[in-house]
RNA sequence: CGGGGUGUAGCGCAGUUGGUAGCGCACAUGGUUUGGGACCAUGGGGCCGAAGGUUCGAGUCCUUUCACCCCGACCA
């Protein structure tokens, strides 16, 4: 059977992938439209993705010494004003209050579009010694920005994330910390979300508004398209220097603070719909699926059928497996597509054929495959089953990636291999000038500079420039979403 | 902000040269079913996005407007 004819109402992946995202969003019951344009409701499913999401990432940070903490989401206009390139990089898509408790404010008030200058007002007020850092705050919350353009998950005008920000002596230490966060986020990515990352530096015209340096991971998705995923700053003394964070040093000297700040957000959900899903709909990685093994009883009225069903229901359970056992009155046929659809790692069809020759018949959303085994120790074979899924997915990924990854000598192989739906690796002159005209003849943008430096070519693929020895930056170029 | 599209039942849609609202799914009740989206019967549900105009009469024609979606530009 063609798979359009199994799943009628999500839209053709290979032909209209924008729109297949859209309707695996809405039909699964991730999300919903918002009232207010450009908002979007997260709905219970979506949410307890989000959650399994954040307990996998909140031991991660918690295990690099950052505590969390919960700021305003109300910040004086004026304190985004204090950092020249914060405030001309966030003013255009802030919402700011003017209007409240029936009167105009006297002062304006933003909406945090990020946190970094309301966590600086406090640090300046908290940190006072070398015996003090290094200071690592991190808050899960809200954010705002008000973008012309919105998607569920990967833009909305509000979404959910985590932000990190660190204080510390030394440059040096800021530095390993700013790294260290980046290689949390890529083992979280790869490791829970089964997506392989792309890791690298920003370019100047990249990073972020305020840093000195910015490192991302990026995500190829299926239509080839990049996804941010992840990033982290090393802010310098740029912010210490405009909010007076300072600290007596053991040489009795007053120094700056180097700070850090880190993000990944509920964008990581599209993602993760981008990379794994197919034409019946999601497919979850049972470390974060919200539902890791369904149970479909069949003629569930026949003797001894139900009892089985919950004996296996109790024992998963009892091992801490996500196991739902449908037990409504619509047909098998119309479950199974439901939790298939759904992505949901493994299904366990369980009738009177199987409670007769003690079989155990399920079906692995990662390969779509129905297999009739043995039921011998449920628990054990389910576990098995969810780490080999967890594993597969993650090998299916990374075939994927390096299959779309080309390694291109000049602009012309470099658009070829984009418009083929692939990653292009190439050689940069550096040239902030050369990296935009790029990105405006052609909506390619660089991606990041991988840390894995070598030479590829000796002129640059975006202006032909030629390049001498010790010349030009190997990056990654892609369309972005 | 440019380009394209859509607004009629919860969802997806039809509605002819203008004549007073229909189909599928979903929902409710009863029954038969259940190993890949079951079937029969009965039933509930509508200011046709909004405002104005033409007309004896507008879902349909005209004007205005609003909302949303998709593709670009900008950004996580």
């Amino acid at each position: 059977m063609a798979e359009n004819e199994f799943v009628k109402e999500i839209a053709d992946i290979k032909n209209d992938f924008p729109q297949w995202y859209t309707d695996v969003v809405l039909k699964t019951g991730m999300a919903d439209y918002g009232p207010v344009k450009g908002t979007m409701v997260i709905c219970p499913y979506g949410y307890a993705i989000w959650e399994n999401m954040q307990r996998e990432m909140d031991a991660r940070i918690k295990a690099n010494g950052v505590n969390n903490a919960y700021f305003p989401v109300f910040i004086p206009y004026s304190y985004l004003e204090r950092e020249a390139e914060h405030v001309e990089g966030f003013a255009p898509e802030v919402a700011v209050v003017t209007y409240a408790g029936g009167e105009e404010l006297a002062e304006k008030i933003v909406v945090r579009p990020t946190s970094e200058t309301v966590i600086c007002n406090m640090f300046s007020k908290w940190v006072h010694s070398y015996r003090d850092l290094p200071f690592k705050v991190n808050q899960w919350c809200n954010v705002v920005r008000w973008e012309k353009t919105t998607r569920p998950f990967l833009r909305t005008s509000e979404f959910l994330w985590q932000e990190g920000h660190t204080l510390h002596a030394t440059q040096e230490e800021a530095q390993e910390m700013t790294l260290k966060m980046l290689e949390v986020y890529r083992e979280f990515c790869e490791n829970v979300l089964a997506i392989p990352m792309f890791v690298g530096r920003k370019t100047e015209k990249e990073k972020f508004a305020g840093a000195d340096v910015t490192y991302s991971i990026e995500a190829i998705m299926q239509d080839g398209k990049s996804l941010q995923s992840g990033t982290s700053h090393n802010l310098g003394q740029n912010f210490s220097k405009a909010f007076d964070i300072k600290f007596l040093d053991k040489d009795g000297t007053h120094k700056y603070c180097y700070q850090t700040s880190w993000g990944t957000s509920t964008r990581l959900i599209g993602a993760l719909i981008m990379t794994h899903g197919d034409q019946r709909g999601l497919v979850l990685p049972p470390k974060v699926a919200p539902i890791q093994v369904v149970i479909i009883p069949i003629q569930a009225q026949k003797e001894g059928v139900m009892d089985k069903v919950r004996e296996m229901e109790k024992e998963l359970c009892d091992a801490g497996i996500r196991v739902k056992v449908d037990d409504t009155d619509q047909t098998p046929g119309w479950k199974f597509n439901e939790y298939e659809m759904k992505g949901v790692p493994l299904r366990i069809e369980f009738g009177p054929k199987d409670l007769e020759r003690g079989n155990l018949t399920y079906f692995r959303r990662d390969k779509n495959e129905k297999t009739t085994t043995m039921l011998n120790d449920i628990v054990a074979k389910v576990s098995e089953l969810l780490d080999d899924i967890q594993k597969n997915m993650l090998e299916k990924a990374k075939k994927f990636k390096d299959e779309h990854t080309v390694t291109c000598r000049n602009r012309d192989e470099v658009i070829s291999a984009i418009e083929k739906g692939n990653f292009a690796r190439a050689m940069w002159c550096g040239d902030r000038a050369c990296e935009e005209k790029f990105k405006d003849d052609t909506t390619i943008t660089i991606r990041n500079m991988p840390f894995n430096q070598e030479r590829v070519g000796d002129t640059c693929a975006c202006c032909g420039k030629k390049l001498d020895e010790n010349e030009g930056k190997l990056v990654l170029l892609a369309k972005a979403y």
